[in-house]
DNA sequence: AAAAAATGAATGTTTTTGATTGATTTTTGA
DNA sequence: TCAAAAATCAATCAAAAACATTCATTTTTT
């Protein structure tokens, strides 16, 4: 069979079905498991589905889909640490602005015993403080399907009416000379109006978001602190350019 | 069955359930405990759902409904012949304001189908849009805990700049002389903003709430059509104020 | 026929999985 | 109300499945 033709059939089978196993496709086509992760690989970079251990998924065209490749467990305690670090930071009386993202989500069983008001424009973030009734507000907007965040014009007028001690923010991208960035620009727009709103700034990530350039770009480096769980050199190279915080 | 099949398959068990056990997933999916332990785990970190013990909720659940297993079938039906009755006034390209409530959370699922924008200031509805891949815009403000609704002055601000086709809304109560009532003032001031807003307003209730009375007005039965189940002569009586719609 | 591209088997590595353990929580029954 | 019993849980670990990579072979192109 072609490679064309293999190409055509994955990505019909992708129409029908939103997730594809590799053993499906192997039967389809008959030829070999090595061709066909070729072609699942060839697929992705061309932007057609997207992988997921043991087969293939759809790609419903958005710039992004970071819930689903975040959150491989290897991260969880690491996110957990940032997290913790970030929670220390806070403390009673203040307004905290707390940007969407798995980082994020996971300072809030830290905040229960603080008397603090969040601002939030995230679904799940707002879902979460609500459970450990944290008095809340939520931004308004359009909601983004891949992020459950709210985002846009909307979101950054409905910002526009507070002002924060400190802002918590994930980022996708940190990188000395490009900033931070993020791929949606409308979802960049409302963390920049995040760090011109608050006294003080966080961006909180994970190791494999240092030296990545996304496509929309927030702020420069200098715009917030950055705290992260990282090598000493690492942290040692960014600490030329802003406050870094290393939740080792 | 691959990774993302079965996160897909539970998140579509509790768009239905609102509650799911272990046991349940399990047999579905036919995977170990262990690794539905580790699926809820995960979408419970990427902010999808709650664990709870022996199994997981929606969060969109309601926090203070602890009777959800024992409302009355009865109950439930009608309040979804109301629902669907609501669903049907809708078209392609409206413009729809959907308020908090179970009522109207209840709207959702027959709006599958339609190409609407939805506007919300309700937590579980946004979540529920979310799920059923409505666009949905939602309303900033305070989030008031036992509603999970977004209100206060903030939140008719955010309104402002929209402007609806039509508007869903629940209501506490509905009286001949008194009106339309609802117990939280804050709450109150989102509903009248919304019907403003509205070219057309519709309430949905059911027959306990006609001839009640709660503490904060909305609006006279005028502004809006009664969308409700009951007796012919509960009908008659309320259609000497405004239009009523029986969902029989 | 030679060069280039594609293929499939083989390799060692990483990720996922399910069973097992002991700890924790909920339920039961006195 | 309390303590025992049952159910559910988190943590750990070894087996299984899926993975990227390499390389010799086949197919296609020039």
């Amino acid at each position: 069979m072609l490679t064309k033709k293999r190409h055509q059939l994955i990505l019909e089978l992708l129409a029908r079905e939103e997730v594809v196993k590799m053993q499906t496709i192997v039967d389809q086509t008959g030829a070999s498991e090595s061709t066909i992760r070729r072609d699942l690989s060839q697929l992705e970079s061309a932007g057609h589905l997207r992988r997921v251990h043991g087969g293939a998924t759809a790609n419903h065209m958005q710039i992004d889909e970071p819930s689903y490749f975040e959150k491989s467990d290897r991260f969880v305690e690491e996110k957990d640490r940032i997290a913790q670090a970030a929670a220390d930071l806070i403390e009673d009386g203040m307004y905290v602005y707390l940007d969407a993202g798995t980082t994020t989500l996971a300072i809030v069983p830290y905040l229960e015993q603080k008397a603090i008001t969040v601002v939030t424009n995230s679904l799940p973030l707002a879902n979460t403080l609500l459970y450990h009734r944290i008095p809340t507000f939520v931004v308004g907007g359009q909601l983004k399907h891949s992020t459950q965040a709210l985002v846009g014009y909307n979101a950054r007028e409905g910002m526009l009416i507070y002002h924060f001690d400190v802002a918590f923010l994930g980022m996708n991208g940190v990188h000395p000379t490009q900033g931070f960035t993020t791929p949606d620009p409308e979802e960049a727009l409302v963390k920049k109006t995040a760090i011109e709103l608050a006294k003080k700034s966080y961006v909180l990530v994970d190791e494999t978001k240092l030296d990545e350039i996304s496509f929309s770009r927030v702020a420069s480096l200098r715009a917030a602190t950055i705290i992260t769980m990282t090598s000493s050199e690492q942290e040692a190279k960014y600490s030329q350019y802003t406050e870094v915080v290393n939740a080792k």
